[in-house]
RNA sequence: GUGGCUAUGGCGCAGUUGGCUAGCGCGCCAGAUUGUGGCUCUGGAGGCCGUGGGUUCGAGCCCCACUAGCCACCCCA
């Protein structure tokens, strides 16, 4: 039995028996994000590799050499979605929803994202993503709210150990005169820059400070800091945004440090990250990219999102011992015995189902005592024996495994029964 | 892309300085007096020891390459 076919570097295989704690945690963040009012949307797997290029920017590093990027069969390049946000965008213009829908537009998608990049715990090339994106508020109780719904989230999953942070990276309006800064700031230190760091200092300096080599960080540990250099609008607006995350005793900690790699961000820009998971801490990241639109060519429409990594929050929830439960167990098990309890079992098991219940019987012609283990190994609820005696009398016993107590009634009766005492 | 560690039945592991039919736990299947589970006992199925070379009379154990996994860097969800 030689496994002759393995799957691709950096993808999983989510098998019955895992993937319950998944339909949990899907469930419970389609209802939360439902609570204030994100409607789902589906996109295409692929876009043209231009979307991403434009929406992400082709500096950072997921453009510049994390894409699955190929050519199809009519030559057009097309690119695997690295993250959600570019071609919500796209969706959004090319149907023209800014103009037919009420503002703001609130959407979601869970769904795969996909990264060329070393696999580890924790870092897939196949990993999945809840995003939530709020298009037309500008206004910094939207910042609050995106928040607010990654909070609940996190909060109804039962994971403690996270911590909020928060920062402002300006606006295209400030930003300059703090890039100015820095840079004066860095070229004074340059020899104790890496050389990476060199680099970052002409591209994005601020990218500098998210450094963690060891030189590199005590330099940016004395550098200015983006907050000192916001204009009034921007300082005016984290203050908001601060204010109403207070409001709602939603706790933070203000970290300079915070740049994100995504280019479209301004403002606001948060991270929620583990604090007992190792190093790939950050389970939700997000913030405003008021300037997205216009990069697609659109209007300028405010936006705040963020994306939630499902691998990461399963990992925490795990790192915390936190049980989302596993498979549905069955409410009843048939165990058939001879060919006339047989053919009740799936008639009966057939009527059951009809009803809702989850039933399950023998289809492997398992003896009666392989059948009890079974239905215990299976968790079942309840158990019931079929034989001829019960068939003819359409009577039998219901047996409840927890503790072996034993009902008898009618056939007929066993749907309301179990609906009554599950 | 860079560095380190690892690779034995479905899962978790032993395998002594290389020596004859590769073991254990869990799991799986079947039994332990006739129609009943969870405990216990017994038996069974399942591995060309990641792949390919090499050293040797002989390699799961030594050497090389490749592949995969893990950890760290980098980056991010």
């Amino acid at each position: 039995m030689a496994v002759k076919y393995t799957r691709p570097r950096g993808t999983q295989d989510v098998l019955p028996g895992q993937s319950g704690r998944w339909l949990r945690l899907e469930k419970l963040m389609r209802r939360t994000v439902g609570l204030y009012g994100y409607k789902e949307i589906r996109l295409p797997t692929f876009e043209a590799t231009e979307v991403f290029a434009r929406g992400v920017g082709d500096t950072t590093d997921i453009v510049s050499k994390e894409m699955y990027t190929f050519l199809d069969k009519g030559n057009r390049s097309i690119t695997l979605r690295p993250e959600g946000t570019a071609g919500v965008a796209r969706a959004i213009l090319e149907n023209g929803l800014l103009g037919s829908s009420p503002a703001p537009l609130k959407a979601y998608y869970l769904q795969s994202c996909f990264r060329y990049e070393k696999a580890q715990k924790g870092r897939l090339r196949e990993f999945h993503q809840l995003g939530i994106e709020c298009y037309g508020a500008d206004d910094p109780a939207a910042d609050a709210e995106v928040i607010a719904v990654a909070r609940q989230i996190l909060s109804a999953a039962g994971l403690r150990q996270v911590r909020l942070e928060i920062n402002s990276i300006g606006c295209p309006h400030c930003r300059p005169r703090y890039h100015e800064a820095l840079r004066e700031y860095f070229s004074a230190h340059k020899a104790e820059l890496c050389e990476t760091c060199l680099e970052r200092l002409d591209r994005n300096p601020m990218r500098i400070l998210d450094c963690k080599v060891e030189s590199c960080g005590k330099v940016a540990a004395g550098a200015p800091v983006v907050l000192d250099y916001l204009c009034e609008d921007c300082q005016s607006r984290f203050d908001q945004v601060k204010a109403l995350l207070d409001a709602q005793g939603i706790e933070y900690v203000v970290n300079p440090t915070i740049v994100r790699g995504l280019d479209y961000y301004t403002n606001t820009v948060f991270e929620f990250i583990h604090t007992a998971v190792g190093t790939q801490g950050t389970i939700c990241g997000g913030g405003r990219y008021n300037g997205l639109m216009e990069q697609f060519g659109g209007p300028a429409t405010p936006a705040v999102g963020f994306g939630m990594g499902i691998e990461r929050l399963l990992m925490a929830l795990e790192a915390e011992g936190v049980e989302l439960g596993g498979d549905p167990v069955p409410a009843l098990y048939l165990a058939p015995l001879g060919e006339a309890g047989k053919t009740e079992a799936i008639r009966l098991a057939a009527e059951l189902r009809g009803r809702g219940l989850y039933v399950e019987t023998d289809i492997v012609g398992r003896g009666l005592k392989a059948q009890m283990k079974y239905a215990n190994k299976l968790g079942a609820v309840y158990s019931m024996v079929l034989g001829d005696d019960e068939v003819n009398a359409r009577r039998a016993r219901v047996k409840r495994m927890e503790d072996g107590a034993e009902t008898e009634l009618s056939l007929d009766d066993l749907g309301e029964f179990l609906c009554q005492n599950l």
